[in-house]
DNA sequence: TTAGGTTGCGTTGTCCGACAATCAGATTAT
DNA sequence: ATAATCTGATTGTCGGACAACGCAACCTAA
């Protein structure tokens, strides 16, 4: 029976050979951002296999967001930014079957102390965009509601920005592509709440045009508390998959 | 110039339908959690493309975690794919070049209010888990500075599962990840950072163990400050890119 | 000369067929 | 019954082939 038996000698497939061979140029900076990946044809011979094992290679790295497909055809090396990032994380999330009380206490629990923060730095800009937000959704009309939630979500994206901080940029920005889904579905079933937020809104960029951070704090707390109230008025059952 | 010009058509490859149309049936639930996936010759024939095409699409699903490949070699769906999720955000993260100041920043922003939740649900399960770490991490010799980066992430992590919120979970991993990068870097030059994390990890399981979540959320606030505090002790530039 | 169309080439998307390696279950020998 | 073995099914990899499409250079007509 064949003895000497070694030890597994670690065989992974030529197609993650590939994806990791690659993943590890572009993390080491070796292919530039931007820069256009080699033809497939030039990375079978570079690797000694043969198109379709590359081609699955290229295939993993495509969803992580390492590389991008031009508007032709090509592949170009993309280092992920935040947006892309984040994109990634809350199609995760989603897919994963998470219910509205999650996204919902996720939101309740991260946005207060991020306003607490954005109150002691965010910029001139940051403020006037978020006066444009809030003035366009209070133009909106009551039955728009994906204006509104683009107007809510908006209005929590750029405060991420005005941190100042990508890995907080990243993360709230995940969560605030999650919330998109959970936040449609409750805006449609409880236009009501459009008044509400456009107050909040406007109470918390005064507290951060003034720098007020425990202000900021709160009002941040009260608006995330009610829109998680309003999955309630929704009637929305809170353990409900947001899908 | 042959006029008639149509809608685009949305013409996308064959591998990303092949991709969306097993995605679907993932998240509809039409097919389980951990149930094996058809053949690769099986979905040749139900989507009428060549094992080349279908192959492809499987890759694209491979790295977003929804399936995994068992200790042999048939493919296996997988719902719970926050660890995929959060490693993908973190390599994204550091990709991007963050400095230590935003590490640090996000940490002590996001992980206070978490320790205050968390006191209003951990399970004795998870608590015993923190007193084993907090347990081994003290035992550690000082210069052992491997061990002590994961006692001290894995104690963040531990406490992440704890909320028992799947968003909050892969928010906070993501951040654990890109966490661990800056502080084994800290660690190595500040072994004096053992003994305090070891105390503030005490306090926070006993603030944790009695719902005290005020106590909870201070505790954690000294904690994040104090390794934040490290990187100045240590002599990095927090304007230092992490990588 | 320049606007506009045409032609080729390179690259990607897809297909076909084939084979070795390997795993799982059935079969046989002890 | 248990262990060794065989067999079929499935995956990983290969090689080649062709159509569709983008891009760029080229050519033609005003």
């Amino acid at each position: 029976m064949m003895d000497g038996d070694f030890k597994p000698l670690a065989k992974e497939p030529a197609y993650l050979r590939v994806c990791r061979a690659i993943e590890e140029k572009i993390v080491s900076g070796e292919l530039a951002d931007g820069a256009g990946l080699p033809t497939e044809a030039d990375l079978c011979e570079q690797f000694a296999v043969t198109r379709s094992t590359v081609r699955e290679g290229l295939r993993l790295l495509e969803q992580t967001g390492l590389v991008v497909r031009g508007p032709g055809k090509r592949l170009f090396i993309s280092h992920p930014n935040t947006g892309e990032v984040a994109a990634a994380t809350s199609r995760g999330l989603s897919l994963s079957g998470v219910r509205f009380r999650e996204v919902w206490e996720a939101l309740a629990t991260v946005y207060p102390p991020a306003g607490r923060l954005a109150a002691s730095r965010i910029s001139d800009e940051s403020l006037d965009a978020l006066r444009a937000i809030n003035a366009e959704l209070a133009e909106r009309n009551a039955d728009d509601s994906e204006g509104i939630v683009a107007g809510a979500v908006g209005f929590f994206h750029e405060i991420a920005i005005g941190l100042e901080n990508r890995v907080l940029l990243a993360l709230l920005d995940s969560l605030n592509l999650t919330i998109e889904a959970s936040l449609r579905r409750v805006v449609e079933k409880a236009p009501s709440s459009h008044p509400r937020i456009v107050e909040a809104q406007r109470h918390i960029i005064k507290a951060l045009a003034s720098g007020d951070a425990d202000t900021a704090y709160e009002w941040m707390r009260r608006h995330t508390d009610d829109i998680a109230r309003g999955c309630e008025v929704a009637g929305l059952d809170l353990d409900a998959r947001v899908l």
